[in-house]
DNA sequence: CGCGAACTTGAATCTCCTCAAGATATGTGG
DNA sequence: CCACATATCTTGAGGAGATTCAAGTTCGCG
């Protein structure tokens, strides 16, 4: 619910913000654009809005547009009939949200804080995607890591317990914060979850009483503190990555 | 460890398949390949022949080559330090195998019956991506393909019964035995499991125990029969898939 | 200050896992 | 061709971890 303001001034009109300004810029799908393909995406492009817990968009309905997030958390979920929910995917500054070549999302995707996307509507996007290799090696890129990572969460949610799962996702958490402020995450990282227990229960496979009793387990043997409920602050990251299953350091280095 | 033989004469030489008689043509990444394109592939192609339980590659690993999967199933999995492990890719007929842009696979890759890849080395390969618009857009199709499957996959993971889990695999094998044969997976449809017990477990996040009680309960009840422990018999297609959990019909006609 | 939402904690239950034994295939050498 | 050895699969009993149901507690906002 709480989340970065960030950018764009406050209750704005129809905003536009030129790409060269742009906090994405060199993250996003358009990372490897030539000016050329800037000017044409420069064009086509528009900005949205959603607040938290606002739907953008549910499983089954058309979907006009492609984006890119720039700022906020977007989630990506299923539901069965009877009301179990799994959260399939996490939409952080610079993701794609949307399928090229279908127009209808499989997915429920929701804000899960205040968003900003910017939208290109679909069929120039297609055209983009045709004409401009670069753009298409780009997606393709982002795609296959996106591919990587949810068989990571396979992982997480097939054979690890809620306490490494816990571990596992502030852990993730802790590693973008400190790939954001170029730092290492060691000392004193603090991080402001995204989601509340409910949100983490459904994208760990679990459910949020579960999610609090082992918060509340790793706060109590100091592996982690709190300030309110959606501060963490994480005094020893290995001791936390230790907690979460996976091999030593897990890629970063330190 | 039983599979299909089918293609390619027995205790064969240096094989080399036209890709006009290619029992993947249409589907694998090649699909859209027009005859320019095609001869290119064909000049650098090669196969390679697993036995059933052979390790293709171990993560971390360099692999030299991508390829498309002509026949049999390869799998991907993860393995935690104390042994848990957990798959997160299985690769049938026409799906690709290895990432571009990357040399070295993050998961064990090993061939979970006899395997026939058709491989391209990675340089000629990642230049026909950048040659061809046509073939790069065929695997950015295939991959968001793959992530859609891992999707539903982190849906089952995270929130389905031990029974359900069951059934939803038996669903899958039976709906693509269906496609193979081009007919609706109505009455007694025949699946022959291309994983054990043990392989199935690693599939769906349980262990082999697990499996094995919940395969005998379907069959007591009468939702499978069994003929031998590989091969599953399925007399009512919508019975069965009424156990998985997922809504209605889920997606084919009938 | 008080209300509602979000979060925490407790107790009982249930599902799945672990450990252990037994049964059924599979294949090999005598 | 049979007997034995091995791998795979099945079944059982007991236990651990997560869920469910049910109160409490804290936090944020009007």
């Amino acid at each position: 619910m709480t989340q970065v303001k960030s950018i764009s001034p406050a209750g704005c009109h129809p905003l536009q913000i030129p790409c060269e300004d742009c906090p994405i810029r060199y993250r996003a799908v358009c990372a490897t654009c030539e000016p050329s393909e800037l000017t044409a995406l420069e064009g086509s492009k528009y900005y949205r809005r959603y607040e938290a817990g606002q739907v953008i968009g549910l499983a089954g309905e058309r979907m006009d547009f492609v984006a890119s997030v720039v700022s906020g958390v977007a989630g990506l979920s299923q539901t069965m009939e009877d009301g179990r929910t799994q959260m399939v995917g996490l939409l952080l500054p610079s993701d794609f949200l949307g399928r090229p070549g279908r127009d209808r999302s499989p997915y429920d995707v929701t804000a899960l804080s205040e968003l900003l996307l910017c939208c290109f509507r679909r069929r120039p996007f297609e055209g983009l995607l045709h004409s401009s290799p670069r753009v298409a090696a780009r997606l393709l890129d982002m795609t296959l890591d996106e591919l990587d990572a949810a068989r990571d969460w396979l992982l997480l949610l097939g054979r690890k317990s809620a306490r490494e799962k816990i571990a596992s996702f502030l852990t993730i958490l802790a590693r973008r914060e400190a790939v954001l402020r170029q730092s290492l995450p060691t000392g004193g990282t603090v991080v402001d979850l995204p989601l509340g227990r409910e949100a983490m229960a459904d994208y760990l496979g679990l459910t949020l009483e579960t999610v609090s009793r082992q918060i509340s387990a790793l706060r109590r043997e100091g592996v982690i503190a709190l300030e309110g409920s959606r501060r963490v602050v994480i005094p020893d990251f290995h001791r936390l990555a230790a907690e979460s299953g996976d091999d030593s350091d897990g890629g970063l280095p330190c």
